[in-house]
Order: structure tokens, then C-alpha cells, then sequence
DNA sequence: CACTCCTTTTTGATTAATCAAAAATTATAC
DNA sequence: GTATAATTTTTGATTAATCAAAAAGGAGTG
């Protein structure tokens, strides 16, 4: 059985490295878990002795399949319980992220298959996240970021690539949750900022902010 | 925040001391969790330095009042998602334990509050076992150990205190779960075995199985 | 009171995960 | 082509939890 340090480094592989196509380097790695360089370099050399990932020193580490198939099976756990917080326990958006992150290491593989059930076989999180399948596809929808959107273009939400509570908060507040539609009013690149109308209100966001919402084109 | 191992220990200390009433030996705990007597005596040492036990050296150990209130707090977290995982997934009565054991040191309180509600605010688990309130109250039923019922009486099932998986599987099967009525046909002291009218069906046990169904008189 | 038996505690080692700080390596700059 | 900066790896220490085996303590027997 692997460890919960272990999945998270999985995990967080997966994510950085683009679902497995390019390398992650040491510190990018540390970044992301909040761990020193010299701590990530160890556990790179466990999971490596392992056959989980594949290191060349000094030049970045990439999951094996093996890694790669563990770590979808860590997302499709998260994504399928905090799908099930949200509607079955009724919890809020924003609050499951951070449950998700515990219960994903200790739910068994049974217990996954009755939430699945019981969701209906879904396919995308309370987030707009793909759901990878038991037998760990992985498909991305091709998505636009909000950021890039053109002046009058209308769009869809598709996913909001920030688990901080706070954020997702303020999305939700301003009607910017996964299936909403808003059209884009001004776009200002000096002003680095994007002009939107959702929800019967106008909504000004910066790019940054902005970056983090992910759409698709409508019409 | 507690670390699984040291909720273990509490929850080991609050069933062998009978809620919280007999010292227990470092023996006894390191046999009921499966590690070395000298384990056991390290941890004791630990939850002594919290505050959160009270050791006498060779002459056992005594959770303190901050001590019984978390390990009161583990069981109520154990047993809400028992039932959950029973009343919600549909999962075995038989499986449910195990499960439960990881997930009661990974949910949080907002977690067990929803699925307390959900479940619409039960006193008793699946096994017949009460499920302490959210304020730490603990109300253990007076019972009867089947083994100890004279011949022609009608008892009803109150609990099974065995969590093995075949075990309960094997009760379930010959009908006795909590809430069955059932009636002692025969009780034979040399042989040390209890005979049962259940579900249509005869069945007779030996005491040691018998002393693992605790039963309320009818009548 | 001394001897034996059983239990408990202590000691020393091990494993997983971490950090801080030193050392090594690669890339960049001039 | 050496010096400098940035990143990565190594080293040595620490913490929690464990075990095996040695040492210590308590209780009963004669």
C-alpha cells in the first residue's frame, strides 16, 4: 500500500507535468507541496526505486505508466468526492477541496464504486474537472482561458482552476460557476483587465483572476 | 491535531477500560492493537505528556477526562459513518468496520455533522452499538449476554460484539441481527452450548459465540 | 526473605518523512 | 574558458511509531 505522502507527490506530478507529457523539476515539484528541494530530491529517488518515476539528476523526474496509472486514480478518487460532498452531503463548493485531500487516501476502492454509482456515473467534478474513468482514461476538454476571450464574445464556464476557498467563493458570488454563460464587454490590455456580464451584473476581473477561469466558446 | 495512532490508542483505552472506569495494563492495550508491550508503554508515555492519560508505572493506565472526550469523539465519528456506509452506499454490515477505522481519523466534524443529519440524527450503528452524541454523552444499554439466557426465553438481538467480517456474516445469515426476536430452546451447561429458535430455523451455538450477542429480555 | 514467574519498562535500532545547511552541478555571462 | 548565479543533490539531524531483546519491578510461594 503506498503512503499519503506518496500519492500526493503522484499527484502532484501528474498535474505539473501536463498528464505525463513533459518533465517536472525538483523545485517546481517542492513548490507545489510545500516541501524543501531536498525533501522532493529524496522522495524522487523512493519513487524512482520503486518504478513510479523516471529520474535523470538535475534534469527533472516523469511518472512511469505505472506512476501515471496510480495518480489518475488518485484524481478520479478526489474528483469523485467532492463531487459527492457537494450533492449528496449538500456541503459547499468551496469547502470540499480541502476534504477531499484527506478522505482520497483512506477510501476504498468498494467505497469509490458506490459513490460512482450513486452520482450516476458522472464525468466532471464539482469544479468543472474531468472525472478519469475506473479504468483510468484521463480526457481533457480543450478549454480557452476567460483571459484570452475576445470583446462581445459570449462564453460558457467550464472550470475554475483554483481550489482556494476564498476565490471560489467569490466566483460562485458573481455567478461564475462551471455551466454558467457571461459575455465578454470590454477587454483592456493595458489596463490588464477583462470587463464581464453575468448574472445580471457587470463584473470587472484582472488577468490573473481572469486566467484562472476556464471557458468554452458559445455559438 | 491527533495523529491516527494516537486516536487508536485513546479509542483502545476507552473500550478496555470500560468506559473510562478500570485501569488498563500495557499488556491488554498492546494485545487489543496488535503491537509490542513496549510500544504500548512508549505511547502510554506520550499521552501522559498530553495530559491526555494518567499512567502509574506498573500499575496501568487511565485516560483523564480530555483524554475520554476524544476517544468518545473518535467512536461517535466510527460509528456515524458505519451506519452511513451501511444506510447511504448500501455497503455489508460485515464490511463496514474496516472501512470505518480509516475514515474516522480523516473526516472532519463538518463532515460527520451532515451525515448525522442525513441520517437523521440515529442513536445506534449497524452492529447495535450506541452512537455517542455530538456533546460527548455515552449511553451504553443495559444488556444481556445470550450465553447467560435461561431456556424459553424470548430475547431480541441488541448488538454483536464481534467486528470480525465471517463472524457477522455467519449471524446475519441465521437471522441474528439487532432488532431479531428470538427464543432459547435449550441450554446445556456440559456442553457448553446454547440453542436458538431464529428465523423459522434452529441453530445452536457455543458459549464463546454466544457471549458475542448481547440480547434484551422480551416480555 | 529469597526465588521464581510474569509483566512492564528501558534501551538501541529501524523506517518514513521532513528540514537546514553544505556541496555539487548546470547554465549563463562576460 | 573561467567566474557567477541558480538549482539540485547530499549530508546530518529530528520526529513519530515501531520492534527485539535486555533490564527492572511486583507478586506469590515456600
Amino acid at each position: 500500500m503506498l503512503t499519503s505522502t506518496v500519492e500526493n507527490y503522484l499527484k502532484a506530478l501528474l498535474m505539473l507535468s501536463n498528464q505525463g507529457e513533459k518533465r517536472v523539476s525538483t523545485g517546481d515539484l517542492a513548490k507545489s507541496l510545500g516541501v524543501t528541494p531536498g525533501s522532493a530530491t529524496s522522495m524522487i529517488k523512493t519513487l524512482a526505486e520503486a518504478g513510479l518515476a523516471n529520474h535523470k539528476p538535475h534534469y527533472g523526474v516523469l511518472l512511469t505508466d505505472e506512476g501515471r496509472t496510480l495518480a489518475v486514480h488518485v484524481v478520479r478518487r478526489h474528483r469523485i468526492i467532492e463531487l459527492f460532498l457537494v450533492n449528496i452531503l449538500e456541503m459547499e463548493w468551496d469547502e470540499v477541496h480541502v476534504e477531499a485531500e484527506q478522505l482520497e487516501h483512506v477510501v476504498s476502492d468498494e467505497v469509490i464504486a458506490r459513490m460512482d454509482k450513486l452520482l450516476e456515473y458522472p464525468t466532471i467534478d464539482p469544479h468543472g474537472d474531468p472525472i478519469p474513468s475506473a479504468d483510468g482514461t484521463f480526457i481533457e476538454r480543450p478549454v480557452h482561458q476567460l483571459s484570452q476571450c475576445e470583446e462581445g464574445q459570449r462564453v460558457q464556464v467550464a472550470r475554475i482552476s483554483d481550489q482556494n476557498s476564498s476565490f471560489l467563493k467569490f466566483a460562485e458570488s458573481h455567478g461564475l460557476t462551471p455551466g454558467a454563460t457571461i459575455e465578454v464587454q470590454r477587454r483592456n490590455e493595458h489596463a490588464d483587465s477583462i470587463t464581464l456580464q453575468s448574472n445580471e451584473e457587470e463584473i470587472t476581473l484582472g488577468f490573473t483572476a481572469a486566467n484562472r477561469i476556464e471557458v468554452e466558446l458559445v455559438g
